[in-house]
DNA sequence: CCAAATCACCTTTTACATCA
DNA sequence: ATGATGTAAAAGGTGATTTG
């Protein structure tokens, strides 16, 4: 690949002459506010050899995950000792501490938010399930309704002088569908408007599961 | 000292452009 | 036309600094 040189080229003219080049990049992504990067101040050809040091190596972090894992608290007495096992320096390893903290409990509010939205994928589903079974529901309640009054009628055929005709749908009807017959007023429509949305309201569902 | 935000730099990936 | 190569920009990762 590319050697460190070529990279330093890059870099630089990329940033002494932003531009040149991005005119040809069509827009695709559209708005890109990005962090315009400044270059070392010793100067660009320049070794600037001591302060650097970037990138721990495998075996530091490995170390550093390790404690890490035991206990993400750091008290001074440890970060002394895990320096001077590590060959770094105290402020390093507190500063490697504090980061690792910080983007472990970005790592965690991630997992969590995804695991509530998980469940609230699942509470969506579970609530079509339950309109549509109310839905179910009311339509026996409406035949059984209808066969109330089918019988009824027919009692009334059969023996029209008889005076308490305690199968009248109006004796029947109050205690056990009264409150369907309020919802049935105000509620009706959302019900069946529910009912008409009902596979595609689920289809939706089903594509974030 | 800590958490949170941000910076600075490095590496990798992506999207094009150019060339053989 | 097509695969290889070069390049800028974007995205991702991480050590370090700043701020409250």
């Amino acid at each position: 690949m590319n050697n460190q040189i070529d990279e330093d080229h890059m870099a630089l003219i990329s940033q002494l002459y932003p531009g040149v080049y991005t005119q040809m990049v069509p827009q695709q992504g559209e708005a890109k506010p990005r962090r315009r990067r400044r270059k070392n101040k010793s100067g660009e050809g320049g070794g600037c050899a001591a302060a650097k040091k970037r990138k721990l190596s495998s075996e530091q972090v490995n170390l550093l995950e390790m404690n890490f894992g035991n206990e993400h608290k750091l008290e001074s007495e440890r970060k002394d000792r895990l320096a001077s096992e590590l060959g770094l320096d105290p402020r390093q390893v507190a500063v490697w501490f504090q980061n690792r903290r910080a983007r472990w409990k970005n790592k965690k509010l991630e997992e969590e938010y995804s695991t509530l939205k998980k469940m609230h994928d699942n509470v969506v589903v579970e609530k079509c399930r339950l309109e549509s079974e109310v839905l179910q529901l009311k339509e026996q309640i409406m035949d059984a309704k209808k066969e109330i009054q089918r019988l009824a009628e027919r009692a009334e055929g059969v023996s029209s002088n008889s005076p308490s005709s305690s199968l009248s749908v109006e004796a029947v009807e109050p205690p056990f569908l009264g409150e369907f017959g309020v919802v049935s007023e105000g509620y009706d429509n959302m019900f069946y408007a529910a009912e008409n949305n009902y596979i595609h309201g689920m289809e939706w569902v089903n594509l974030y599961l």
